[in-house]
DNA sequence: GAGCAAAAACATGCATGCACTTTGCGTGCC
DNA sequence: GGCACGCAAAGTGCATGCATGTTTTTGCTC
């Protein structure tokens, strides 16, 4: 397992259901929109709702699950906006991670960063859930060798809701190029270039969230206040609850 | 109030709790270390320890109050390095807020900063507590006008926890002079020089963690590994759970 | 008086139960 | 046939109760 939030200890029931429920949401097995009622997630899992209640608590606290009062809770439908500005937060702090480790890593772990990018290889003719859940999971690595626990935290958790954003606008096969950039990150990470290597993950971060959103028509998007956005000028209704600003500005 | 967090809404008991700790815990008047019983704060708060609970978890997850199992909840206790840590990625979160902001803000919302850095200055005799409070608040004003929700969340996040590590090894009146360089701020803002205006914040906030970091012995800490630390070198026990990475590096 | 063990008090982990809110569906009215 | 109303099913909000684990106090021994 990559995770080691402080909220998921060993063996507490709580922990389990959030790791399971963020696997299986970066996996695109739950889908953005994706019911969870608290009674079937306890009976699935085998424990009370007030434990599920707790791991939907904490996955919101994420921004993986949205959390209404009185409603069932969702798996989260991040705006395009929302997306955008998501993966802006990620270069940045990823660019802190690569400036903190580059030239400063053992040959045993960038050994284990090797490993893990063949791992990525092999999975290339796989299902897409798995090529994106490694790539992923080649992030987080990155940021645990910085051994920063806030860090670590905070990267984590925004590759995770990238990786929502991704299964909500990412075309199928948009993540394999990506595979070759996780090598020349290593690369530059072992020359110890820290230029060059804030210079690499922010182009490949910026080209992952290009490919991911380029089209901002989502395809299989199930947000209806979005979709029906739009359509709203016409009507004098509400000015909707989207964010008007640098929408023009796009790429 | 400043928060606009998904997990308190309105009228929901957890989220008040939440608040309430949270503005008690930025402002001081629960130290780090405080034991927070969940049956006491429901009595207090004259809810069931569930609700408690929930709270502490919301707390927990923004890394406020630390939750051991079987344990009672303290209020956090950075160690040094993670506040070294924190503000490091609080620069880069703010350095993105302001450069977002950039010659975009409208009057109202500059005179609305104006006002806030006046307030500020208003509180420059008051309790530290005061002070403090408002420095963050301004913070997280700015972050609050990029209309991002994502970033708001987490520039407010990390800014609570700096507030933390203030309360921790700042010095009693470290914070006067920063009012100066958020009007600075504010002016380079509206002159729109964004790389003048990242630059500014950069060293902001720097100089905040350095007046506030500077004595790596924390004079009221109250963790008696962290303060045994020295003292172990001598010792064959175990190599404590701190981390030696760029501890060498102190300036 | 110091050291130690058992037990009481204390606090959390979790399930269950009840009240309230939302939602879906069927019924009756137009 | 279509629409509004209302009822029932489903689901959440929250409190309480019991089991378990931790801390402190007590009481005994040396």
């Amino acid at each position: 397992m990559v995770r080691d939030k402080a909220a998921d200890a060993s063996s507490d029931k709580a922990g389990t259901i959030c790791r399971a429920l963020r696997r299986a949401i970066i996996e695109q097995a739950l889908e953005p929109g994706a019911r969870l009622p608290e009674d079937a997630l306890g009976e699935r899992f085998g424990v009370s709702r007030t434990i599920a209640r707790h791991a939907l608590g904490q996955l919101a606290a994420e921004g993986l699950v949205e959390l209404r009062r009185n409603r069932i809770a969702v798996v989260a439908t991040p705006s395009w906006q929302e997306a955008r500005d998501t993966f802006d937060i990620r270069i940045e702090l990823e660019r802190l991670v690569v400036r903190q480790l580059s030239g400063r890593l053992s040959k045993a772990q960038l050994a284990t960063l090797r490993a893990h990018v063949d791992e990525e290889d092999a999975a290339r003719g796989g299902p897409d859930a798995v090529s994106i859940r490694l790539a992923t999971e080649f992030h987080i690595l990155l940021a645990q060798m910085t051994e920063s626990p806030i860090l670590i935290r905070y990267v984590s958790e925004i590759a995770y809701r990238c990786c929502l954003t991704l299964s909500l606008f990412g075309r199928p096969h948009s993540s394999d190029c990506a595979v070759n950039e996780h090598h020349l990150l290593i690369d530059a990470l072992e020359s110890g270039d820290t230029e060059k290597v804030a210079t690499l993950m922010h182009h490949h971060l910026d080209s992952v969230a290009e490919r991911a959103l380029v089209q901002q028509a989502k395809p299989r998007g199930r947000d209806i206040m979005d979709i029906l956005a739009p359509y709203a000028a016409t009507a004098p209704a509400a000015p909707s609850a989207g964010r008007k600003r640098r929408l023009d500005a796009a790429e």
